[in-house]
DNA sequence: GAAATTATTTAGATTTGTCTAACTTTTATT
DNA sequence: AATAAAAGTTAGACAAATCTAAATAATTTC
């Protein structure tokens, strides 16, 4: 299946939507994308006689089996020149995500494996973000700080799931990077806030809004 | 000054064919890109717009020092990402380009300055050809070994000039590669081919269309 | 459950890069 | 120099991906 650099956005974007639960509607795309509601729909239509997606008209979108797997394939292309581009080209964490967004969409199996034979066949991403095998398969995911149930005090970051540099710059300006160690200090049921702590350095809380794209695992 | 995909590779043919020394006509842009003449005086027009090349109709084409320039840059974005897939990817001489081909499309000036680096900012690329530094400026040229006026008996294997998979494997079989020595015995004024001798082999001919192509420097 | 609001789709237009077919200019041939 | 051939250009069409504006469906609200 040879895809454009078009479809490529759309099924990656569908596979983030789906991935964070929610159903995928016309809208969200499109907001996703940056594009408008009627781009979605014509899109949606080819991406369907392509057999990448479930779509019928008004019922909202879905990948289908093969979908899924286009959609890992480009994802593992986008965490490896991440890997890369952190590793050997020595950029920071938050700058990476825009070129890799470029670097994705060269399709060409040899050179991806190579390259993850290079880089040690790295098993996750600077994010943290685990990376697909060849085969398009997948390490077990994180949990997200907000939907952490027992309540641990102590945590790791492993991830960080959205990559908007208005967050990313917010988390470097805290010291929060990627294996940083927190304590939790409180949660505040009414917004959803959390306040935490970064070993010595005072508290200070976050909003559920960004709590809920930092992944962590108990210490 | 932004250019699509397409505008680059005319701009980066346009600088091939002009290295070549006749003029660049449409029809032999149209052929070097493999595409209609149409579309080279639809495209020409836009490049003109964009003081990219000089074009008058019936007249041809030729890049203006702001389209040399930007010829210059995607070269040395080629030639930097050759060098990689070689050096760091263990890739052979013969399969880089097509994949370079996608990769120097990729824009963006700290990857490209940053992969330089990486790779100790080499000036000749795989191929043996002059990579462009961050200026655009490029190291000295090598002599086709057709156009030998001193007509060298001894000589190394420098560069080579076209890039299709036709020329490189016919080498490759011969066992012509960078760095090869090579002794040439006869050179025949009828039809300019070349008979040319490697470490005790036995000798065989070249034809000018192959001779052309390799570039070469007294040993 | 009717009306209002929101979401989605359709129809028609636009841009980029390409094409074919017809036409014009230039170059080569005699 | 006239004509034939080759090279180059124009006009009109098309596919991909997008958009706006209008129409339709679904959902929410009262």
């Amino acid at each position: 299946m040879n895809l454009s650099v078009a479809e490529e956005n759309y099924i990656k974007s569908i596979y983030k939507l789906e991935e964070g639960q929610e159903s995928v509607t016309t809208t969200g795309l499109a907001y996703e994308l940056d594009t408008k509601p009627a781009s979605v729909t014509d899109m949606a239509k080819k991406l369907r006689d392509k057999k990448l997606i479930d779509y019928e008209k008004y019922q909202g979108i879905s990948l289908t089996a093969d979908g899924k797997k286009a959609a890992l394939h480009i994802i593992r292309r986008h965490r490896l020149w991440e890997c890369f581009l952190v590793d050997k080209l020595s950029f920071s964490w938050e700058e990476v995500h825009e070129i890799a967004e470029e670097l994705e969409h060269i399709r060409s199996e040899k050179l991806i494996n190579r390259l993850s034979d290079f880089l040690g066949n790295p098993t996750i991403d600077p994010h943290g973000d685990p990376i697909p095998d060849a085969q398009g398969r997948l390490g077990k995911q994180r949990t997200q700080i907000s939907l952490d149930q027992a309540r641990t005090k102590r945590l790791e970051v492993t991830a960080v799931s959205d990559k908007s540099n208005a967050l990313l710059e917010f988390l470097t300006a805290k010291g929060i990077r990627l294996g940083t160690h927190l304590e939790v200090i409180e949660r505040y049921e009414f917004d959803n806030s959390i306040e935490i702590k970064i070993r010595n350095q005072p508290a200070f809380t976050i909003s559920e809004q960004v709590s809920k794209n930092i992944m962590v695992r108990p210490v």
